[in-house]
DNA sequence: GAAGAAGTCAATCGATCGATTTAATTTATG
DNA sequence: CATAAATTAAATCGATCGATTGACTTCTTC
């Protein structure tokens, strides 16, 4: 079952340039902004890496849908359009190709709404004034937005950490870590808003129902979708989405959004 | 692959029995409440409807966690106590099975927040007040708060809700359209509060938005134990959550709740 | 209390699918 | 051309799948 214990009882299976590839946490990434051009022949040094991403892609979905059990590698290799044994030459097993994904998905949402969260947890730690919460909480909630509603990836992020959530493996520690940071930066500002304890179950609560507001249209996204009659989500509708939820901010924490934007 | 059909290619099959016993909605319904007493010894001349329901539990439980094709009807079985074969038996197949618990799911759904809907639905053929909606909207959001964080069941009905949602089979329809209607109901209560077109796409924002406030205490409740330090939701965080939403809602409509406690 | 219906059970069917491994082949690069 | 990286088809071997069977037990009914 586990790839690396199978690799260190046998001496001649080469391991070590394989964990080397599987460590690089930046695989792909600049890949996958590469241009269309038919002639950008370059990029063939690293073959591997257009393997390994879309590998990392299929199996975000498949883990996501079915759940580490119920993900085949059969289904996972097909999907990327792969050799099954690929998937234990880029990555050592299906175990190590859980984990990758789970990190994967915990770098892109950094990557989002990271900056929106140290922000926000940055100013907290002096004297911020009523406005400036408003203004930090209102950048956390749009940047959850668009990047929940606006790509088409996050849909994928949205299921794996659904299903992540319904049975927690071991890697799930990594994903729960930052969103349980994201609530609590919100539940900080939420708590000066409102002039509450930070670590009162009042202000958790209305944390909570707060992000409810705009995560209800990630989870229910088919739903809403019926609903408007569209099969995709707009830019302008997502646009309606984050003024909607402004504006109820805006009534909940008493505290009408002023400044950029 | 299919049972039924296996059935009618193969008359000396008795499959008419099954067919009648798998049809009969309140299946063991009247059992579930059966007193605990250890001297009770009736209710033998129906054994089976102990092991449906036991099945009936089960098989919620495992196709909310796994899908579909990820459950395995020997794990139902064991979890439910009851003999692989016991499946066919009782319900003629995998496929009849995960039907019968969709359609299970939205009896008890509708068991405990049907009246809230109808009544607000009725109300909303004639003329009503605005404090006499605030006081509809009200009720459908505490049934369902209370439905969905009230008792242990209600998370494995999520749990199956939203998996199919992922992965939308036959039997979705009939729970979508249970849900697509208390949607709507809420959406018309809501632009009625607020002035709204009830077909307005500002109304269907506005109406998710505010169920989004007590969705998230169901989708994320993990996040939210953690977060309270809790492994469960005490009645008196459930009245908690209940004032801080209806708060939320009077803020939101602006009109604040008045009338029958 | 015997007949028979209802329900349960262990054992088993054939088939599919599971992850992993091997060996052979293709591809790019110095 | 030589080398290493990457890909591929094929095979391994076990596990598991849903469904079925027929014997067995429990209960009802006449």
């Amino acid at each position: 079952m586990n790839a690396e214990a199978v690799a260190m009882e046998r001496p001649e299976f080469d391991a070590e340039p394989i964990a080397e590839v599987v460590l690089e946490a930046d695989m792909g990434a600049e890949l996958s902004q590469l241009p269309a051009s038919r002639h950008y022949r370059r990029a063939r040094q690293d073959r591997g890496a257009e393997t390994r991403k879309s590998l990392l892609l299929a199996a975000l979905d498949v883990f996501g849908r079915y759940g580490f059990e119920g993900a085949a590698t059969r289904d996972i290799a097909k999907r990327a359009g792969a050799n099954l044994a690929a998937i234990v030459y880029h990555f050592g097993s299906k175990d190590a190709l859980h984990r990758a994904v789970a990190e994967y998905v915990v770098e892109q949402m950094q990557a989002r709404i990271g900056d929106s969260i140290t922000a926000a947890a940055d100013a907290l730690k002096g004297n911020i004034d009523r406005p400036t919460a408003r203004r930090l909480l209102q950048r956390i909630v749009d940047v959850h937005i668009d990047s929940m509603l606006g790509e088409a990836e996050a849909e994928l992020w949205g299921r794996f950490i659904m299903r992540e959530q319904m049975e927690p493996s071991s890697t799930f520690d990594v994903i729960y870590d930052f969103m349980m940071q994201c609530q609590s930066t919100t539940t900080n500002l939420v708590a000066l808003l409102l002039d509450l304890d930070p670590r009162s179950e009042e202000a958790t609560l209305r944390s909570f129902a707060i992000s409810g507001q705009f995560v209800i249209f990630c989870v229910g996204r088919p739903m809403v979708l019926k609903k408007l009659g569209r099969d995709t989500l707009a830019t302008k509708d997502r646009e309606e989405i984050r003024r909607v939820v402004a504006e109820h901010i805006d009534l909940l924490v008493g505290e009408a959004l002023v400044g950029e934007g």
